[in-house]
DNA sequence: ATTATGATCGTCT
DNA sequence: GACGATCATAATG
């Protein structure tokens, strides 16, 4: 793993509402309190959960502050991009062509303005359910594109601002035992987190700035990320 | 297989 | 008033 904080992270949190959830205890604030491209790939493997459904996060975006001219934040803290320059740990949620809530995480100190957007994932609770809404898609597209990350989650606009380190509705973890999707592998077969993953990372997708910053980085080998797949070359 | 287009609305100019 | 950090569907090779 990368260095210094991608350890098991101690639960600054003592018991109490949140404390009846099982699994591992959410990453603390100081997780995300670091450079955006740090957080980014350390974020590969973990998991975010909402109520009943649970999602492994398989590939992210990283937007920097005034810097970046593709970040919302690029204009400085406007009132939509506001939260990205609070607290690191936060959700920061926005509505994606009139249609689509995406979630991001605040990363970096306040004033900074960065975030990480959760770009897909592999659905690994609540997937029955999941499944039923769209029965058209297969298991391993339900959380790919941000989009779909986001409406499978349940992600909607009164959640920007709320952390995501515990006490809050939308929580991000280590990734627990993969063996609850149920889909085959055994617990046996769980990797927590990114352990044992070769993580590649390349040009951000759908935006029209700065296109030539690496700042995705995804799994290799996740059926959920589309880059991974290797492309049908034409002879 | 790839390419084109409509949906739909908050945000910023 | 224009433009998206996108996705589903339809048309076409």
């Amino acid at each position: 793993m990368g260095g210094g904080l991608t350890g098991t992270p101690t639960p600054p949190q003592g018991p109490g509402p949140a404390a009846a959830v099982v699994g591992p205890a959410p990453y603390p604030a100081a997780f995300f309190d670091r450079p955006v491209l740090a957080v980014a790939p350390d974020l590969l493997g973990a998991t975010v959960r909402h109520g009943p459904v649970a999602v492994r996060i398989t590939e992210v975006e990283a937007y920097g502050g005034l810097d970046d001219p593709a970040s919302h934040a690029f204009r400085g803290p406007t009132p939509r991009a506001a939260v990205m320059f609070g607290p690191p740990g936060r959700a920061y949620v926005y509505l994606s062509y009139g249609i689509h809530w995406c979630l991001n995480i605040v990363c970096g100190p306040v004033g900074e303005g960065t975030a990480v957007l959760l770009r897909a994932g592999e659905v690994i609770a609540g997937r029955e359910a999941v499944q039923a809404c769209w029965p058209k898609l297969a298991a391993r597209d339900l959380a790919r594109g941000p989009g779909r990350l986001g409406r499978v989650l349940g992600v909607v606009a009164s959640l920007t601002a709320t952390p995501v380190t515990g006490g809050g509705p939308l929580v991000v973890h280590p990734s627990p035992l993969a063996g609850e999707l149920g889909d085959g592998r055994g617990p046996a077969d769980a990797v927590p987190g990114a352990a044992g993953k070769r993580i590649e990372r390349g040009p951000r997708v759908g935006i029209t700035a700065a296109t030539g910053r690496p700042w995705r980085f995804w799994l290799v080998g996740e059926p959920s990320v589309s880059a991974a797949r290797p492309r049908h070359r034409r002879r």
